[in-house]
DNA sequence: CGAGTTTGACCAGCGC
DNA sequence: GCGCTGGTCAAACTCG
């Protein structure tokens, strides 16, 4: 099986090398295993559910966009969720449980903006996709012991935004979703990236990685 | 000194 | 209308 890698390998931080994490299996700690197209717009990754049956799965998804999910997600991953079909059942729960409550009225006013919500398994809150980010809040959100984070991007013209903030039910997962879409190229050397957080599924010849952020090395303390 | 973070204030949507 | 909540702004602050 490939490895596959979330992030830049070549984007790395030496202070921070410890934390690079290689999905060679789904059993790392840091795995992409699901991921879910929401009303069009929006797309939800889980990285930690594995165990459900098909039959579940196939009264899960008699929602026409759900099930057109599941096949996306077996396109888009390729080799790498051969068992997504598996995965996503937990995802739609999940969904139900955090997105359906979550999409902020702020968002339901974004027309058209790709939303992709990446839940995680990791001790860092801040994970290095390859874009430069700039914090610009945080906030305490109901029903949640951890507050929130707001980044946008740092480049000039750029939109896309992330929220991040750890799982109010297991604070071994960070939430981390994505809105809009990059129009330019990551800055990082090795420009693996392309202007949409959804190509890193479509890159099967290319490693990823999940490490520290290579920069606001102070974002972390709070 | 510039870039990034912090944090309180502010705004807008929603439910009652 | 009012209060609650999530999201954003911007001045102050920190750090390299």
């Amino acid at each position: 099986m490939e490895d596959y890698y979330f992030g830049n390998p070549n984007y790395s931080n030496p202070n921070c090398a410890h934390s690079f994490v290689t999905m060679a299996t789904p059993t790392s700690d840091f795995m992409l295993s699901d991921y879910l197209l929401l009303d069009d717009d929006v797309i939800m990754i889980d990285n930690h559910h594995q165990h459900q049956d098909q039959e579940s799965w196939s009264q899960s998804t008699e929602s026409s966009s759900l099930a057109a999910a599941s096949s996306n997600v077996n396109h888009e991953f390729g080799g790498a969720t051969t068992s997504s079909h598996n995965n996503n059942m937990q995802l739609l729960d999940f969904v139900d449980r955090k997105c359906k409550n979550n999409v902020s009225k702020r968002n339901k006013q974004v027309e058209a903006r790709q939303r992709v919500v990446f839940r995680t398994r990791s001790e860092l809150e801040v994970m290095d996709d390859g874009f430069k980010w700039r914090k610009y809040g945080k906030k305490s959100v109901k029903n949640s012991p951890n507050p929130r984070n707001y980044y946008k991007c740092s480049s000039v013209g750029c939109g896309v935004k992330k929220r991040v903030e750890r799982d109010a039910e297991d604070r071994s997962y960070v939430l981390t979703s994505y809105d809009g879409v990059h129009n330019h190229q990551s800055p990082s050397s090795n420009s693996y990236y392309t202007t949409s957080p959804f190509s890193i599924f479509h890159s099967n010849d290319i490693n990823w990685s999940l490490h520290a952020p290579a920069v606001n090395s102070s974002s972390s303390n709070s």
